[in-house]
Order: structure tokens, then C-alpha cells, then sequence
RNA sequence: GCCCUGGUGGCGGAAUUGGCAGACGCACCAGACUUAAAAUCUGGGGUUCCGAUAGGAGCGUGUGGGUUCGAGUCCCACCCGGGGUACCA
């Protein structure tokens, strides 16, 4: 019974595969280009695959499969994100241990992928909860602790340009003398402030549900990114790595990798880089006097021989401005709530409204201050501080719009020229003072037209764009871009002032409480009374792994305590050789660790001695082609181009850079055709339990709705409708016996809105090379679809075809087709393939595998015409087949003839005298208006073309009684009559 | 708000980058095979108007304008969907 059998063939050369170890990577060698293809390796999640994944996986499958048929030598690895909060929360349900649950996961989600025929080297894959992984996660994390950002090193990068900023051990750390002369233990504090990674107290997003701490990127609108639950701002030591030195280079060095810009853009702003100054303004002892302007001569005398010092000292308010030529329109100040000089700004007499401020505003969540963000608040401190261009004494605010974590957490506040200033100007009613003049096309914004308010009967609107100067002493009349560089060299010969840079990037918040996560290979040296001293030793590279404390409950603390602090003794301390107390870190790594660095791992998995082995650091990497989610465009990406660069710094990789290309694939959406609103499903409650359909009462964001599912064996999986549930009229899909029409409505596929295809049941039905299919056909990669069960069929339909074009499928045996003969090809035969061959291949090379495969079908449409099928034709033709639909191309490769299998046969070529027709379409248009169109000999000059369309009937009549203007022919493409 | 995307038949999408709009597939309709169904095969179709038919004329790629012999493609303005981000001085 030789009908297509999908399930035999496949499990017929996935095992050939195995057995035969097709896809392992070659050794390095010489005589052979290597291609490093990788896929964003997966959580392990306990719901297995959805029909996501593949997406991506099938796109570099196929890329991998057409670049091994090139003679390149491709490294296509697979392994497992596995460490995560999930098999935790399972831990603290069930008690199961977290290594267990992960275990369970990736063998599914091996069987998965295994199913679906991809050629990874299954001999490098790898999970990060390995301890033979782990082990060198924690011994980057040392790297990372042994570094210091040197930012005035100068080298040269790899493009040939002059970089300044290095990471350097930290045993280049310049010591100052009076560091040095302070003793040893005040040397291992300074060197400590200087490690790339390092504890700060910080205020952190505390997270009670997770019981975690969050980096700032996990946090969405207050809320965690994981659960929405809410989260809290609390101060706590943190480990932070220092990821901002590095801000300059991770922008710069974007520049010439071969990603999408919209990428690279989202990383530009997510960084942040603005340029600007930081300017001093004198406050003396404001605050304890209320008077500043005693002392204001001195210092500027005193500052003007001394210069800027890098530490602002107590006399001064340092601010941040990306507006230096706005310094004669600053009205006043304002501090953030969290500001060291809150206290010594503030004056008796507002002390007790200060004080309440502070209260409050450290109790709103960051939701509640973007949920009030619309109006402004804030609170006078008494004191004031002098403007130092001109003197003025301008008043000191508290307010929460200013935030600690940015610039120096205070700015000067100009508010005609900045809109929060003036929104806040106009409700406390300071003085505005104009000192740009807009240039005389200027049409307010809408944001700007918005906040125009009436002060003393005249009608004021901000302006924050460039202009002119004016109101600014001798400056006046200057453009804005000039006079920036004009005062910024004024404050620095004055010493009031210097250029900086700013970031929006923050340090990246490296620690977490949690139980599966990696251990740091940190210990907290204790004094005789058992207290930290705050000094840290390292654990040594020979001791590592540092493995996870056996534990019996799984219980969150409750508190920000982390989850290891529940270990027993002999884990948690130590004596060391020294005689000195030991105890150990409790905090755990994110989960964006290990995924920092498993690209490296693939080209040496084994390696017991290194991370990675040089050699083949320097023969595999770089990452030739990366595909993903484009959710991990920003972090994951920005996280692991950082590690990579700290390791590059010491001499550890040979590549600034780790990927050179990448591609984010679209999202897949599923069907939401059969979520009603529950008063539709009230009114048709009986006809759909009729039909035997299950409503459940789902809510998700926010939106109730009912889900009608057929009772499926996953409860989170999506059964499509069947024939008889339905009522199709008028191109209507109507379900049975009610009023709901079934529209294509999409979503994202979720657990909660219970529309998850899962890929067992597709390939059930259909097989791997279907589902393979149809995830490449349903339109361009990068862009976001709807799935669509019928459109499987359609696919699975089309490698029918392949198959009776090629099996006798009404024979006994899988035998040719009658029709295949080892006859000459004709010339159109040979035309069409050597036609799809050259489109094929062009559209893998694009990623474009929806054209590719819609080439294939009209392949296959004509050659199943064909009486004559010669094999000399279908056998390339199998072979172009082959990346896309892998089991059924070898199984049809076998029977044409070939022992071997086709994964290394080489790729057909086009040779492009076959694809001249003798006769071509030649269209005719009138004033670019398509009018006829005429059967003319290929290869026609513009005369030609011309002659034969004026000799032909048609056009002769098309061209009776009119004149013509003017004639454009453009050699293989048409002729334009211009007439009149 | 700002930034990034996208908008083409009933649906998913093609269109060599300024040159025949709708490839390929789905769904739909009709036919063949069949006792029948499934499967398979063959054919059909953007739309409006004229015509009994053959055929012909007009309009069509979110909207309005522009450039051009010629625009889905380039330019200007706007509308709508999706994603990201949010007081970053």
C-alpha cells in the first residue's frame, strides 16, 4: 500500500540518521568553510513544544541542511535553557526535586524535536542545570568579579579604529597612595568598588509572589514579566554587573553586524547614549542658613585654578543637562526624592512637608508612579543654589518626576524649554523665563499646544526644539547647536562645568533568591563574632562547580531572604586554610546566565579543562546565522554581546562580537474563532453542547470570554472543529445550529486563552515533513501569522503529489511510477527545472522558504503532467526537496536509484543558456494602460520589439486615427505607446 | 506621546525592486471517476458596467495628493492594526 506514508518513512530515516551519525559536525579542518548556524535554545517548559518553536528550528534546519549540501562544514547544535522559576513552583506543589522536573522536560522536548527530523549534532547538545555547564558559568562569573572597566585603555579594535576602555584583571588596578597606605584591607574594598561585578544596596524590585528579586527589564508596569504580579521597591544588597562601562562599545560596535536595523536600533535606545553636561551649581551651606550667596566668589575663584573635580563635594548641586544653552532660562532645581541632599537642603521651616514627601513617594510602587505620572507633584526644600552664569539665586525643589537612577539625580529646571518643567512651573507657579527664540517656521507640537497656558494675560507655550539664543547675556543671538559648545568650553575653563555622557542602560541586577539557579562561587569572610565584614574570596577555578545544597522543602521564604539560606552549615560555612570564617553567598544567578554563553559551549562541549578550547573558539565562532524571538531582541541579545566582550577584554574569545547575522522569526498566532462573549454563548448554551463542544469560562487580560474546545487530551491545546460541527454557506463558516459565524480572528497563543497547537497532534496526522512545510510556507519568516489546520492539509496534499509524481502508488511495493523513465529530458523540461532550481536556491540563500516551496509545487504541477518523467530531472529535483521535507525526499532518493543518503550529495546548479525561451509574452501598453498582448521571438532590440508590435492587428487598431508621442520598449518587459 | 512594524481577493500570501497586480496554497463552485462516500483528477473565478454568446469598456494594492510614458513599489500628508517604550533632564 505505497500511498505517502509519513509515519514510515520518517521513523525509517530518523533512525538511518541516528545510526548513521549523518549530522556531526566535522573535525576543524583547512580545506572546508565552517558554518556556525544557531537556534535560540529553549526553555524546557513542562507543556512541551507549541507549534512556535519549530518555526524557527525548521528555517536553519533548512539552511543547514542546503549549506552541508555545499560542501561547508556545519555546526548545528541543540540544548537546554533549564534552569527557571516553573520546575521550582513544581518543587513547592509537589516536592519533586527541580532536577527531576528538567529532566522529564528535556527528554520531551528531545523527543519532540527528534520527531521532527532536524540535523542538529546531537552529540553537543547541552542544559545549563549540567554542572559540568554550570561549572563554567560560575567561572565567567569569576572573570566578570576578576575585571575592571579600564575606560582611558587605549587599543585598537578589529575594524582597524582606535577604541578607548578596556577590561583589565584587577590586579592592573591602579591603587591611589592613600588607598595603599591604609592598608590591605582597605586596597581589597577599593578593588572591589572596581569589579565588574560587584554588591551594591541599590533599591531593588522585590517581587513577594516570586519571592524574588527582578533586574529592571523584568518589570513591566510595576508588575513582574512573569505572572504580573506585583512588585516592590526595597533597598537590599544586590550583585550588579557592571554592564554600562561597556554602553559605548555595545552601541559602536553594533555597526557592522549583519542585522536587522530595527534591531540594532532597539538596542541603540535601549541604551540610551545622550550627550550633554554636568554643570555645578553653588549651594554653600544652604539649608542650615537658608542663605547661599556668602561664599559663591571664593569658590568660583577656587574652581577656576583648580578645575572640575571628579567628586562634587558638599558645596555644590550637580546636575545633569542635555541643554547646556539653556543654563540662563533655569528657574529652579529640582531633586529626586531619594537624593543624598534632601536632608541638608531642607530648611526647618519645610521640613515636616519634605519629610511626608519623601514618605510618600518611597512608598509608591514604580505602577503607582506611572499611574500618577500624569500630574506633577512636589515640594519646596527653603534653600536655594546660584545659577552660575549668571548668578541668580534659583529655588531647590523636591520632586518624584526627577529619578535617583538617572544622570546625577538632579537637574536644573528650564521650563520654557522643557515640557515636564513647565507642566511643574505652571502648577507652583515659578517664574519662565524664555532664552530660546523658535525659528520662525515653528508650529507648536501637540504635546507643546497641550500644555499652553494663560500667565498675567499672556498666552505661554513651551518650546523644546533648537533655535536662537536669547535672554542669555553676550551669547544672545547664537543657535542653539553652537552656543552648547560654546558654554560647555566656558564651564570647563571655568571649572563649573565639563561635557558628559549619559546612559539610559542601567547596571544589570545579577542576582536572584531562588533555589535553581546557579550557586556563586563567592564566600563572605566573617569576624570572630560571626558577622560579614563585607570582604569577598573567590572561589578557586580548580573547586568549581559550586553544586546546589541538598534541601527538603522548597518553600519561598516568605521574605527576601534567598531560598539557600535555608541550607545546612556544612554548605553554607567554612573555615579556610588561613584560619579565617567563612560563609557562603546564598543568592543564585539569573536565568539569563547560562544563556550568556552556550553559543561558545557547542563548539566544545566535553571540555573538562576550559570553557572553550581556543582552537576552536577561533575556527567555529563566529555565530554565522542566529535565529529567534525577536522578545529576546533586546536582553538576551545585549547580555551575551556583554559577556562576550568582557571575555574578549581578557583574552578569551578571539571576536569582539558573537553573532554576525541575525533574523527574528515572527510570532505564530493562534485561532481565536471560538472564543464567544459569554452573553453570545448564553443565548446558544443547548446547540453547542449539541455539538458536544466544552465552554470554558476564560479571562484573560482583563476580558471575559468562553472558549469553545472539543474535549482534548492536553488541557491547554487547541482541537480544531470538525466537518460535521460546522455549517459552511455563502463562504460563511457558521457553527451548527446557532448564530456565531467563525471568522479568522487571531491571537497570541497562550495557556490562558487555551488556542496552543501542539505539534504532536499535527505531526500524528500529517507527519514532520508537513508540519516542516507548512510552517516555512505559511508566509515570510520574520513576519507574525495565523496558524491554520487547513492550511497543513494543503501542504501534506502537495508532498502527495511529489509522491504519485514519482511511486507507483498502486503497487504493492514502494516502486517507481510507470512514468519514470531514464529517457532524455526535453528542452522544457530541463528549462522548468533549471527555472526552479535558480529560484530555490535564491530564496534559501533569502530565507524566503514560502516562494521556495511554492517554486517546488509548480514543479511538481507540471512535471505530474508528464508522460515521460525522466529520473535525470526528478533526482535534483528530490534534492531541492530535501532541506524543506527531508524523510520523504531521502525515502524518494532511495527509490530513484541511490544507496547512499542525500544529506552530502551536492547541490544541483542552473545553467542559465537552458532557461532561454524561444518565444515570449511580449504585453503592449497605450499610455501605460496594458491593451494587448502578442507572442514575439525572445531576444528582440527595442526596434524589434516596436516593429512587432505595430505589425500586429490589434495594435494596428488600438493606434487607428491617434498619434503617437512617443514609444518605450524596454527589452524583455513590454512596450509603452504614448498617443494622443 | 515617542520609536519600530505592517495595511494587496473570502483567507495565508506572490510580484525579478518603477514595467502584465493577485504566483503558490487554502476555502468556495462546477465536472470526471464511484452504487455512494472518501481519496484523486479536470475546470472556474478581483470587481462594476455593456453583451444572448464570443467579447468589450471602466475601476481596482488603507485614504487623499504628487513625480513618471508607466506607481503595490518613489515623494508629501493623513487613517487604521500589531509590537516596544514611557517623566531618561
Amino acid at each position: 500500500m505505497p500511498r505517502y506514508d509519513a509515519k514510515r518513512i520518517e521513523a525509517r530515516w530518523q533512525e538511518f540518521w541516528d545510526e548513521h551519525a549523518t549530522f556531526k559536525a566535522a573535525e576543524p579542518s583547512d580545506d572546508t568553510d565552517k558554518f556556525y548556524v544557531l537556534d535560540m535554545f529553549p526553555y524546557p517548559s513542562g507543556s512541551g513544544l507549541h507549534v512556535g518553536h519549530p518555526e524557527g528550528y525548521t528555517a536553519t534546519d533548512i539552511v543547514c541542511r542546503h549549506a552541508r549540501m555545499n560542501g561547508k562544514n556545519v555546526l548545528h547544535p541543540m540544548g537546554w535553557d533549564s534552569f527557571g522559576l516553573p520546575a521550582e513552583e513544581h518543587a513547592v506543589k509537589t516536592g519533586t526535586h527541580p532536577r527531576e522536573t528538567t529532566k522529564q522536560n528535556i527528554e520531551t522536548f528531545r523527543r519532540q524535536l527528534k520527531m521532527l527530523g532536524f540535523s542538529y549534532d546531537w552529540s553537543r547538545e547541552l542544559a545549563t542545570t549540567d554542572p559540568e555547564y554550570y561549572r563554567w558559568t560560575q567561572w565567567i562569573f569569576l572573570q566578570l568579579f576578576d575585571t575592571w572597566y579600564d575606560s582611558a585603555h587605549e587599543w585598537t579594535g578589529p575594524d582597524g579604529k582606535l577604541r578607548t576602555g578596556k577590561g583589565r584583571p584587577v590586579s592592573e588596578l591602579p591603587i591611589p597612595a592613600d588607598i595603599t597606605d591604609a592598608g590591605e584591607e582597605a586596597v581589597r574594598r577599593y578593588q572591589d568598588k572596581h569589579r565588574l561585578a560587584y554588591i551594591s544596596d541599590a533599591p531593588v524590585n522585590w517581587c513577594p509572589a516570586l519571592g524574588t528579586v527582578l533586574a529592571n527589564e523584568e518589570v513591566i508596569d510595576g508588575k513582574s514579566e512573569r505572572g504580573s504580579h506585583p512588585v516592590e521597591r526595597v533597598a537590599l544588597k544586590q550583585w550588579m554587573l557592571r554592564i554600562t562601562a561597556y554602553a559605548d562599545r555595545l552601541a559602536y560596535e553594533l555597526n557592522d553586524l549583519d542585522w536587522p536595523e530595527s534591531i540594532k536600533l532597539l538596542q541603540r535606545n535601549w541604551i540610551g547614549r545622550s550627550t550633554g553636561a554636568e554643570v555645578d551649581f553653588f549651594i554653600g551651606d544652604a539649608g542650615a542658613t537658608g542663605s547661599v550667596s556668602a561664599g559663591v566668589e571664593d569658590w568660583k575663584t577656587t574652581r577656576s585654578k583648580g578645575g572640575w573635580p571628579a567628586e562634587p563635594g558638599d558645596d555644590v548641586l550637580r546636575v545633569y543637562t542635555t541643554r547646556p544653552d539653556t543654563l540662563y532660562g533655569a528657574t529652579y532645581m529640582v531633586i529626586a526624592p531619594e537624593h543624598p541632599f534632601v536632608d541638608r537642603l531642607t530648611t526647618e521651616e519645610h521640613k515636616a512637608q519634605v519629610v511626608e514627601y519623601r514618605r510618600t513617594a518611597s512608598l509608591k510602587s514604580d505602577l503607582d508612579r506611572t499611574e500618577l505620572a500624569k500630574e506633577k507633584s512636589g515640594v519646596f526644600t527653603g534653600s536655594y543654589a546660584i545659577n552660575p552664569v549668571n548668578g541668580e539665586q534659583i529655588p531647590i525643589w523636591v520632586a518624584d518626576y526627577v529619578l535617583i537612577s538617572y544622570g546625577t539625580g538632579a537637574i536644573m529646571a528650564v521650563p520654557a524649554h522643557d515640557l515636564r518643567d513647565f507642566e511643574f512651573a505652571v502648577k507652583f507657579e515659578i517664574p519662565i523665563v524664555q532664552v530660546v527664540e523658535p525659528p520662525a517656521s515653528w508650529e507648536p507640537t501637540k504635546d507643546e499646544a497641550a500644555l499652553t497656558t494663560e500667565i498675567n494675560g499672556t498666552k505661554m507655550t513651551p518650546f523644546s526644539a533648537k533655535g536662537t539664543a536669547i535672554n542669555s547675556g553676550e551669547y544672545s543671538g547664537t543657535p542653539t547647536d553652537d552656543f552648547k559648545s560654546k558654554i560647555t568650553d566656558l564651564l570647563n575653563e571655568t571649572g563649573l562645568g565639563q561635557a558628559a555622557v549619559n546612559y539610559k542602560l542601567r547596571d544589570w541586577l545579577f542576582s536572584r533568591q531562588r533555589y535553581w539557579g546557579e550557586p556563586f562561587p563567592i564566600w563572605h569572610e566573617l569576624d570572630d563574632a560571626g558577622n560579614p565584614t563585607g570582604l569577598m574570596r573567590a572561589e578557586t577555578a580548580a573547586s568549581l562547580p559550586v553544586l546546589h545544597p541538598h534541601m527538603e522543602d522548597f518553600k519561598p521564604t516568605g521574605t527576601p531572604q534567598p531560598m539557600l539560606s535555608k541550607a545546612t552549615d556544612d554548605w553554607l560555612y567554612k573555615t579556610d586554610t588561613d584560619g579565617t570564617k567563612l560563609k557562603r553567598e546564598t543568592n543564585s544567578m539569573p536565568q539569563w546566565a547560562g544563556s550568556c554563553w552556550y553559543f561558545l559551549r557547542f563548539c566544545d562541549n566535553k571540555n573538562s579543562e576550559a570553557f572553550i578550547d581556543p582552537a576552536l573558539e577561533k575556527y567555529w565562532m563566529p555565530v554565522d546565522l542566529y535565529i529567534g524571538g525577536a522578545e529576546h531582541a533586546v536582553l538576551h541579545l545585549l547580555y551575551s554581546r556583554f559577556w562576550h566582550k568582557v571575555l574578549f577584554d581578557r583574552g578569551h574569545v578571539s571576536m569582539v562580537e558573537p553573532f554576525q547575522k541575525l533574523v527574528n522569526q515572527g510570532m505564530i498566532l493562534g485561532d481565536t474563532d471560538y472564543n464567544v462573549p459569554p452573553e453570545v454563548f448564553a443565548a446558544n448554551r443547548d446547540a453547542i453542547e449539541a455539538i458536544g463542544l466544552e465552554p470554558l469560562h476564560l479571562k484573560v487580560d482583563d476580558k471575559e470570554f468562553v472558549a469553545l474546545r472539543n474535549p482534548s487530551p492536553s488541557a491547554d491545546a487547541y482541537c480544531p472543529l470538525t466537518e460535521d460541527q460546522v455549517v459552511k454557506e455563502k463562504g460563511k463558516t457558521i457553527l451548527k445550529g446557532t448564530t456565531i459565524e467563525l471568522r479568522g480572528r487571531t491571537d497570541k497563543m497562550s495557556k490562558s486563552r487555551r488556542n496552543v497547537v501542539n505539534p504532536d497532534d499535527v505531526v500524528r496526522d500529517y507527519g514532520a515533513d508537513s508540519l516542516r512545510l507548512y510552517e516555512m510556507f505559511m508566509g515570510p519568516l520574520e513576519q507574525v501569522k495565523p496558524w491554520s489546520m487547513q492550511g497543513v492539509e494543503g501542504v501534506y496534499r502537495f508532498l502527495g503529489r511529489v509522491w504519485r509524481m514519482i511511486i507507483d502508488d498502486r503497487a504493492e511495493d514502494v516502486i517507481l511510477n510507470e512514468r519514470v523513465t531514464d529517457a532524455e529530458p526535453t528542452d522544457e523540461q530541463l528549462r522548468i527545472l533549471h527555472k526552479t532550481i535558480k529560484a530555490v536556491t535564491a530564496d534559501i540563500d533569502k530565507l524566503s522558504c514560502n516562494t521556495a516551496i511554492s517554486r517546488m509545487m509548480e514543479f511538481t504541477n507540471f512535471m505530474s503532467h508528464e508522460d515521460s518523467r525522466p529520473k535525470s530531472v526528478l533526482q535534483p529535483f528530490v534534492l531541492l526537496l530535501s532541506p524543506f521535507a527531508p524523510h520523504i525526499a531521502e525515502e524518494l532518493w532511495n527509490v530513484l536509484g541511490s544507496e547512499k543518503s542525500l544529506a552530502y550529495e551536492p547541490w544541483p546548479t542552473h545553467d542559465e543558456t537552458l532557461l532561454v525561451e524561444d518565444t515570449v509574452e511580449l504585453p503592449i501598453q497605450f499610455n501605460g494602460k496594458l491593451k494587448a498582448k502578442l507572442q514575439v521571438p525572445n531576444g528582440l532590440n527595442k526596434a524589434g520589439m516596436q516593429a512587432a508590435a505595430e505589425a500586429d492587428d490589434a495594435v494596428k487598431k488600438q493606434l487607428a486615427g491617434k498619434t503617437v508621442v512617443k514609444v518605450i520598449a524596454v527589452p524583455g518587459r513590454m512596450v509603452n505607446f504614448v498617443v494622443r
